[in-house]
DNA sequence: TACCGGATATCCT
DNA sequence: GGATATCCGGTAA
């Protein structure tokens, strides 16, 4: 359910270092509570997108369009579009308006809703409910309508339950799925909680 | 108007 | 493990 006390307020997206945003996501909790039914899950992996110097961005260097109008905006909301027209694909807005980065949640650990998860997610394959952009989305009932929402209350947030994890837990690696980035596609802004201690974590 | 993407399920060795 | 069909909105021409 939500509560006002471990949601996480504008201040944590506040934060000219997206890079850095991008880590401290890890072991947060996405939450959504969509038609009456709460799910939520412990966020495991995150790429950071910065809006300057980084090809791999919608937004890079001010490219503004409808589409990424919403990461000019103000941090703390929903960047939320269609992939390949069927993946819809959650992101943060990060950094002060006029700053265009995000953080695009790649996969979480289901906590909440478990029942729930796996009705929305509708294939046979149990194990793998959550673990892709596109399968987190489905999972907890998020899609484009949600785009531009403010993520510090009810139908989609994120909650600090107090989960630590060690920067020794973190792996870095190359973002997925940006070649066409050139250069800027071997930076290292793809974060993920280590597979021993997602382990753990699993409900 | 035309191309192509911050991906995934399923079937195959 | 790897190959493959799949969907449609954004973007630039």
């Amino acid at each position: 359910m939500f509560s006002e006390e471990d949601v996480l307020p504008v201040e944590f997206y506040d934060n000219p270092d997206v890079v850095d945003i991008a880590q401290k996501l890890l072991g947060k909790v996405l939450c959504s509570m969509i038609d009456g039914v709460f799910t939520a899950g412990i966020i495991s992996e995150t790429e950071a997108y910065c809006g300057r110097n980084d090809k791999a961005c919608h937004a890079n260097n001010g490219k503004r369009t409808d589409r990424t109008e919403v990461m000019f905006g103000k941090p703390g909301h929903a960047y939320i579009y269609l992939c390949y027209g069927i993946h819809h694909l959650f992101n943060v807005v990060t950094n002060r308006t006029g700053f265009a980065d995000a953080v695009l949640i790649r996969s979480i650990l289901p906590v909440d809703g478990l029942d729930q998860i796996i009705e929305r997610r509708t294939v046979k394959n149990h194990v793998n409910l959550a673990n892709g952009p596109g399968k987190l989305t489905q999972a907890l009932g998020i899609t484009t309508d949600l785009n531009k929402t403010y993520l510090i209350n009810p139908p989609v947030w994120i909650e600090n339950r107090g989960v630590e994890i060690p920067s020794t837990e973190i792996a870095p690696s190359k973002r997925i799925g940006v070649e066409y980035a050139g250069d800027h596609a071997e930076r290292l802004w793809r974060f993920e909680i280590s597979k021993s201690l997602s382990k753990k974590l699993k409900v």
